[in-house]
DNA sequence: TAAAAAATACGTAGTTCTACGTATTGACGG
DNA sequence: CCGTCAATACGTAGAACTACGTATTTTTTA
């Protein structure tokens, strides 16, 4: 048997996920979460096989629960399933220590061949990102482990309100502090992600959960 | 039995729905797609009883093929799953004819809940979004059947390279056209799509498979 | 308690975007 | 052949953002 745990916040997919997962008779779902903070919780203390981990989900991304789950309790086995294939998650995923990283484009098949791949010590890649893999691998600075910029909170405070489309002068107003302040904050946090644009902070937080 | 049909490009969400659904004896799904123009002539000629569609998809999203069928089979009842409850995606899907909006956060068991309801001749949203649905019902404007805004294929183009954070100028110099013609262009789309900023072009070139 | 980090604020300069205009050309449909 | 739409281009003005600074106060942490 293989112990598996799932983490999502999209309580619909994980229900389906792990509908699909039971289907086989070689996985057992030991337990699951709707956010980081309880994945990395109850998985140091369940110790399964296999996480699988969605990246976008409140509190705590998938690829720092990797991170600090690889850190932790090395013995589990840490797999990122993500709506995207953008460069820099892979990148991260590796330097937090994934054995896999699945789209959620692919097939349910090669979800279980994933898990039972990854279970006996392999590394499992969809077919779109196995060459960015191997690239990124590839790279003399693949060791850095560039740690995941944090935010602090008074930046996620104003991210948010960025998220929703409010200008400097309107965050300002509302959080009574002055525009110049705001426009530090959103500079501090452009610089820790290397993102330029406002488009670029939204679709960050939007990635991340960062909303409401 | 309530003849169901699915649509959803990510093949693990959409298995994980077919699973979850199938479970429920009362439910019997008749088809499905991963994208939208195929679900559109499927559903047309399955006739099911409900279709569940998600909105981002390839080639034509849900909100579109919901309005499709409305026009052309309304027997079918449409339920729309997705994961974001802007206000906008649900105002369009009203005006589209749904009879239902569900958040990927939701339950499983809503989902069951929601077929059941609909094929009932009910209509069903997330308690997210209850508000908002009231809220746009209310509107005299509301009977407004706002066609979904067309962007011209000059306009995608353009909006693509938005979409890849390229400035108007950078744009300018790759399509060899002026600056201004840009800026016009990304003008008009902001008018037809009801969007002040970047943000807004990204946010709606990705919601709508916009990019590549 | 001393050092580091976070939150605050301001300056200046330049870039980019947004929102109003107007206008010409070509293509397509009626 | 006329009207409409798409694509092109330009003007002006102001708002908003980005990118460099510096600096003070408070809070956290070592």
């Amino acid at each position: 048997m293989i112990r598996v745990f799932v983490a999502d916040d999209h309580n619909i997919v994980r229900e389906g996920l792990i509908m699909v997962l039971s289907a086989n008779e070689e996985i057992n779902i030991v337990g699951w979460a709707d956010n980081g903070a309880s994945a990395v919780k109850q998985i140091c203390s369940l110790k399964p096989d296999v996480a699988l981990l969605d990246i976008s989900m409140p509190e705590m991304n998938g690829i720092l629960v990797a991170r600090a789950i690889t850190k932790d309790c090395p013995s589990v086995r840490t797999i990122i399933l993500s709506m995207y294939s953008s460069r820099e998650y892979i990148h991260q995923s590796l330097l937090a220590g994934v054995s896999g990283y699945l789209l959620k484009h692919s097939a349910a098949s090669q979800l279980i061949e994933a898990v039972q791949y990854v279970h006996r010590g392999g590394q499992f890649f969809s077919d779109a990102i196995r060459d960015i893999v191997i690239e990124l691998q590839a790279q003399p600075d693949y060791v850095r482990p560039n740690p995941v910029p944090e935010l602090t909170s008074r930046e996620i405070e104003i991210l948010k309100l960025i998220a929703k489309r409010l200008t400097s002068k309107e965050i300002s107003d509302r959080l009574f502090i002055s525009t110049r302040t705001v426009e530090k904050h959103r500079e501090n946090m452009m610089n820790k992600l290397d993102l330029h644009d406002v488009a670029g902070l939204v679709q960050y937080a939007l990635a991340n959960d960062i909303e409401n």
